[in-house]
DNA sequence: GATGAATGAGGTTTCATTCAT
DNA sequence: CATGAATGAAACCTCATTCAT
């Protein structure tokens, strides 16, 4: 048991070593401007280790893109499902996203670039991330249709408009010194959407 | 007179259908899949000439994204401050800039990379962009607000979030497929954002 | 006419000293001990240039093959063609066989190895000119079985031996040092295998 | 005894079983086409465990070729030795050469290659071997000669022109359909030699 | 003794840039 | 001026070999 298990642990350990290397500097220079061996030297192995672990560069890069958003997705979904009203439920999932957007330890970023031209298959794992992202925010949108809060319009508009107004956490530099708050940005990017589709209270 | 200002307008010919290939390229395949002499052929002219107009690839690929983004601006700029109200005002000028993200003749395409990895200064430089455009919007939003019918809040979020939500009009994978007219769609995310920031004519 | 010409000569005469430094080393040294700096170096060039008349190590080695080959079965046909009856034919072909092993400067030793790991077409070329080269030397058998001074047996046994025992050229450590001449083992060879062969003056 | 036999028969036999996977894979692709972690996975064993045996995988091309060779030779003398008349032994060694040709379990492709570049010392013994092969067969024709029945003619070259020509058996794509039967060749190739130096009763 | 994960020297290939024509 | 042949730095990747377990 123990050995064995220590070897899968290591390899295990290794490969997360390599794909989080990979990951933190394909985000901070990207693919082509990220060497091999920098990878390896800041994973702390040899350059010969990382082809051990992965086929190609272009196999690292997806993988990384791959345990990055699948990461992403679980918190996604489990953010979206937890709550009371639908309200709370988008209040949650933005926030996963908002938090995975900041934080630099995740590769996030990498996602909102077109990689289309690096590899074909890339590109259509990272439109189905889109799709299945978006889906969820419909399905809470519709929610509040449902309960009669929401105007019944299509929802994949406002659901596409949330996401990528959390961009916008992105754009320190856009901000005025005290008018960057991330979460509070988050919360007005919510209000101004719901309130934009917000069933007006009867007109008479 | 004559002969210099052949030779000069020549120049600027050639200057110009080296910067239209690059953009070309540049927005189809990214920087570095991108190869010099690909350009020089698309440009009708032979590879050593490309280094009379523009001392490297990063300039030219600097110069290529200057070129495209003051033509927006300036285009951005005239439409922003032609028509009635600001609401029209609005909607000329988005216009164009979902007009410049779907022309592939257009790269603009390329400013929503994150290029600071590859030059510090165009980095800069696209941050400007987005800085202005986001301050003409800004104006128009504060239009309304003083002529009441706009809340007045600070109007840098809900101006962001209508420039970033433009780029809907690119996701067309996104969209069932008879839900998909970018017009339609740019005028969605206007009346979502105006109406979730405007002055509810409380009832009492 | 002048300079295009020049032109035009300046890349042939490139492109063959690439294949003659090739040819050299790769004879000297095999396919894999041999390295494109090497190569380039020889020829008297920079490395990249290779690749610009070679898209490929492969490609080269099999240009390589292809040139000495095509050169050896011009001579080779030449010769069979030449001379007065089917012996003296015999001998020519042989001839050029002998000094294609032996010059230095041919690269031909090459074609006696197998191939077929490197590149399965290479080897079916490699193929195809040893079914040339047999058919030729079993023309010339064929006409002396019609003029009745051979004996009408198959010919494709003798005129594989004929071409296999000129290998012996190129086995000087196998013979005493005064009983090695190329010239005379040849025609040795030839006298054996037509003596084998030929009509025995009728027993009666 | 017991144990240290088991120990050294264990090793003998891992030794072996490494020979012969070697052997196997390098008669069908080469020296460097060869991986050492092929060896030894075709070997059954780890790849560090060739290493235990084999100092270096040039030494291990070395012994294959070796083992094989000396395994040929003891085969080749012995039918050389056995059989009443000349012609019979000469029949039964030759058999002995074009077995070791077909038959894919040897490694004796290997011997028909130049590998000079892969080791001088290799290239030696191989010279070595060939001589004395040649040897054996001189030695046989000798015997004929002595007899009287064949020319007293130097045996070198007849003798070298019966081992090469053996490597016809090779050649099936260079005989029709039904004109390839190894065995017959060989006959035929002896024959041919045989005849091409025999006395000839010349008629008065 | 046996193993296979780790290594890094060394190979092929690409392509931005130069410069003689 | 315009050109494109030539270049070589630099990148990816392979695989023989080592060595801790």
């Amino acid at each position: 048991m123990g050995k064995e298990d220590l070897g899968t642990d290591r390899k295990r350990e290794r490969y997360e070593s390599i794909i989080k290397a990979a990951g933190e500097l394909f985000t901070r220079k990207g693919f082509h401007e990220t060497k091999m061996e920098e990878i390896a030297e800041l994973a702390g192995i040899g350059k010969g280790t990382v082809y051990e672990y992965f086929r190609s560069k272009k196999e690292l890069f997806f993988d990384v893109i791959k345990y990055c958003t699948s990461n992403f997705l679980d918190d996604f979904k489990s953010a979206a499902a937890k709550g009371k009203g639908y309200r709370e439920r988008l209040d949650n999932a933005l926030s996963v996203l908002v938090r995975y957007f900041r934080e630099s330890s995740s590769f996030f970023k990498l996602m909102i670039k077109d990689h289309r031209h690096i590899d074909e298959k890339l590109y259509e794992w990272l439109v189905d991330v889109k799709r299945t992202t978006a889906k969820i925010v419909q399905d809470i949108l519709e929610e509040g249709m449902k309960a009669g809060e929401l105007k019944p319009v299509t929802p994949v508009i406002p659901a596409l408009m949330l996401l990528e107004s959390c961009h916008l956490v992105l754009f320190s530099e856009l901000f005025p010194e005290d008018g960057y708050d991330p979460e509070s940005i988050k919360m007005t990017v919510i209000d101004i959407v719901l309130n934009g589709i917000r069933v007006t209270s009867s007109p008479e």
